[in-house]
DNA sequence: GATATTCTTGCAACCGGTTGCAAAAAGCCT
DNA sequence: AGGCTTTTTGCAACCGGTTGCAAGAATATC
């Protein structure tokens, strides 16, 4: 069926070795050989067998790429650069969707049926204990958009989710809200700890501030929209951070259902920066994620961790920016 | 490194055919030694590597899940559907990213080095020449969201595009409009085209309603934004059908941004129901493409290809229904 | 209990490559 | 031309499994 090394050799009058070689960076051929090889490889169509190759040189060249995030829209444009940036690199992503999985012993047993070399986790909801399983099976990995530590168990590359937090706050206070509060996603997931307690402390130096905060039963439209409809019951805040986009979309679907305008009457501020935000129907102020920054660093580091093996691990943060559009009013 | 069989073997003091034996369903093993090797198995924590056995089984139970649509918000529900749908019957996806390639030679050769059993190509804007390109490699290929054709060259999984267009045509008719037209993305997809002829053909037996078409540059928001922008401004129908719901939601905004109302002054119906077309401040009224249906056969297709060898090429289309949401006026 | 039949098992070859090693070839120098 | 060094080459073993085959063990049959 498909043509082998072997074929190659036969045709090229040459051991199989030498074909070997010619598709082998900085293997010994002559030019002369490499020539023959070419010849008659390309005549009848021969191309490597990467996994066969792979059995020997213990690289497959193959990645998995772990995630749950399958309805968070930010998420198409995270898998975009990932895939782009492995390929980029030579490297092939294996998907792994997550979504109803509860336990990370299945995904660790079939990434490492399939030898991949290393593995990336990109989800702000997965625990810690999912990349963690990897790494005590021996996979190099990396968990993006991850929870930062100071003393992290694998690495980790993202945002410093208190940092925006207090980022969030200062532009809130700036804008001289008196009432704010923090709408956050699941209160289980880190991120959102991590948001609202960088949000909370910023605040706590304000007395003259009121502050509130509740929390989504998920990172998603609905749930947004569902616990704005509720703040909206109980008697709203003047602005809201919103532990992410797709909840402040929902939030401001509520709010404008109930006849109140933003941010005429209720300001929001998001975070992401998903592609949608910008849209102008939408016109989501929010802090933006630098997400390729993001992604290329978290390629790096699973490839220098393949490279060069496991080193301590390192938490790699990128800054954030408030990204001004319509949901939020002017400063004085 | 890694555990292997041979020390499961010697473990279990048996050879190492026997522990094959004992991890491939049906072989011939006592229970005595399958459970000797098993014990040892655990013990080591042993895995097959599913590489090395794909090398003499010739099934590596990878597919490759090729696309170039990484900006339109339905197919990260695709991705969702389609990774759940493959890991479900023990298939991985390999996630190709087209967006920049314009010729399928890389992405064959890449595919071949990694003997995928399978290739799904989802995507509405590849010509077919991409999906050909896979079946002439020698590998069992669908084409999922391709164009439909009596006589097509590989597997097609979708839906009926002209068909839709009619429905849409229907819809509007129904609804006594009197001035319609079609918004259409890049001309150069099939996809459009085939929408565009069906909802022109339809609305040919209705010499009242008066009938126009133009293009969007893309599938996206900005297009179906821009061109909608010159509609208005050279005045426009009283209802269009806009060839796919992110198209939609750019002509929205801009028919709000223009002052006008929708369903009021103008109406919009969409294509393909993506998650967002129902969230309240869009509330889009469109018409809905069964994914689930579509991935399911998609797999199903590409499986049975693999498994019993190619037959026939066979289109498999699924009927669409409208769904009604806020964006056209109730009929008379 | 002897023979025929079916199950198990290990051997050895193979899947498609890579690689250490030693022999052969080529290149260099005097 | 002869001797020495450097390149190039093929052999053979190996990566981690699978599988046809024949021998051995277990079971069935009479």
């Amino acid at each position: 069926m498909a043509v082998t090394l072997k074929d190659v050799a036969a045709r090229a009058g040459v051991s199989r070795s030498a074909v070997s070689r010619t598709f082998t960076e900085g293997a010994s051929v002559s030019s002369k050989t490499r020539a023959k090889v070419q010849r008659a490889a390309d005549e009848l169509g021969y191309h490597p067998n990467a996994l066969a190759s792979s059995l020997t040189t213990g690289r497959t060249k193959l990645i998995g790429l772990v995630s749950n995030n399958f309805h968070n829209p930010v998420f198409l444009e995270v898998f975009d650069l990932f895939t782009r940036g492995l390929q980029d690199r030579g490297l092939r992503p294996l998907l792994v969707n997550l979504s109803d999985e509860t336990d990370p012993a299945a995904s660790v047993r079939m990434l490492r049926q399939y030898s991949v070399d290393g593995v990336i986790v990109a989800s702000s909801t997965l625990p810690p204990s999912f990349a963690e399983a990897f790494k005590q099976a021996g996979m190099p990995v990396v968990h993006s958009f991850g929870r930062h530590s100071r003393a992290p168990h694998v690495h980790v590359v993202g945002i410093d989710n208190a940092a925006c937090g207090r980022m969030a706050a200062e532009e809130l206070i700036r804008r001289d809200y008196r009432r704010v509060a923090f709408l956050g996603g699941p209160e289980s997931a880190t991120s959102t700890q991590d948001r609202a307690r960088g949000f909370l402390t910023a605040l706590q130096t304000q007395p003259q501030i009121q502050v509130g905060f509740s929390y989504a039963s998920a990172y998603s439209f609905e749930a947004g929209r569902a616990e704005m409809q509720n703040l909206l019951r109980a008697g709203p805040a003047e602005a809201y951070f919103c532990g992410d986009d797709v909840l402040s979309v929902g939030a401001l679907s509520a709010v404008q259902e109930a006849g109140l305008s933003v941010p005429g009457d209720i300001g929001l501020i998001g975070l992401n920066d998903m592609e949608m935000a910008g849209w102008q129907n939408i016109d989501l102020t929010t802090i933006r994620q630098p997400l390729a920054a993001i992604i290329g660093a978290s390629i790096d580091l699973v490839v220098d961790t393949v490279d060069h093996g496991a080193r301590a691990p390192e938490a790699r943060l990128f800054p954030c920016e408030v990204v001004e559009r319509g949901t939020l009013r002017p400063p004085a």
